[in-house]
DNA sequence: AACTACTACTCAGCGCTACTATGTACTGGT
DNA sequence: ACCAGTACATAGTAGCGCTGAGTAGTAGTT
């Protein structure tokens, strides 16, 4: 992964997987994929689970183990209300430094 | 500064003020201070000093020592060749990544 | 039975960046 | 003398994503 998205990535990632969890559970393995397929290619799967232990640990999601037809039981996680105000957080803190961000690409 | 903010600087933080150096050569104080004047009003001093030394170390930018008419001396920081082409991937970086967050935001 | 591939999760250790807290040093006003 | 403002520096800390490895279950092939 190039250095610069590894950065950009810290604080970010969070929010996409939190996003991608509103109403719609998903198991780790699934987010892996799903992230990879929204060209976030090079994402380790590592990454993937400790993250998910520690909006877990945090409060943020519900989780439901359930049997897979193929392989382990997955652990679905759902977004939760405390998760659903922490993602209202995120949307306001990315909108301001996106917007502070396009107004210096563009030469202020 | 929210936590939020603080992880999500990382990365950011760099490509902001290489973007303020491009054709804007400047020294430390003056950028915690514009930075400050952006909205960026918990930003410590100490953490952009420290970033001024990295990207200096890069080779991302040129410094000029200048005696100052009120203090000890500044030293005054622009953009090189190496900066711009780093800036150049800062922003291609950011573009893909804020498209993402942005189709994520209207609901895929 | 042994193998390979895919599914699915876990964890210790590392590198990088921003923050905290503190210190140094020079100028000008009271 | 004292204080505020200007200007830079740095040691230590916390948090997040990455690396690299491991564990386990299912299914298809040989």
């Amino acid at each position: 992964m190039g250095k610069q998205m590894t950065e950009m990535l810290k604080g970010t990632l969070e929010g996409i997987v939190l996003a991608f969890l509103t109403g719609n559970p998903a198991y780790g393995y699934e987010i892996t994929t799903w992230l990879r397929s929204q060209g976030f290619t090079e994402i380790a799967e590592g990454t993937v689970y400790a993250l998910l232990v520690r909006i877990e640990k945090n409060g943020l999601v519900d989780v439901e183990k359930r049997p897979s037809e193929k392989g382990p039981p997955r652990k679905v996680y759902s977004l939760n209300e405390a998760g659903q105000k922490y993602l209202d957080e995120f949307w306001t803190t990315w909108g301001f430094l996106a917007e502070r961000l396009e107004s210096l690409r563009e030469g202020n």
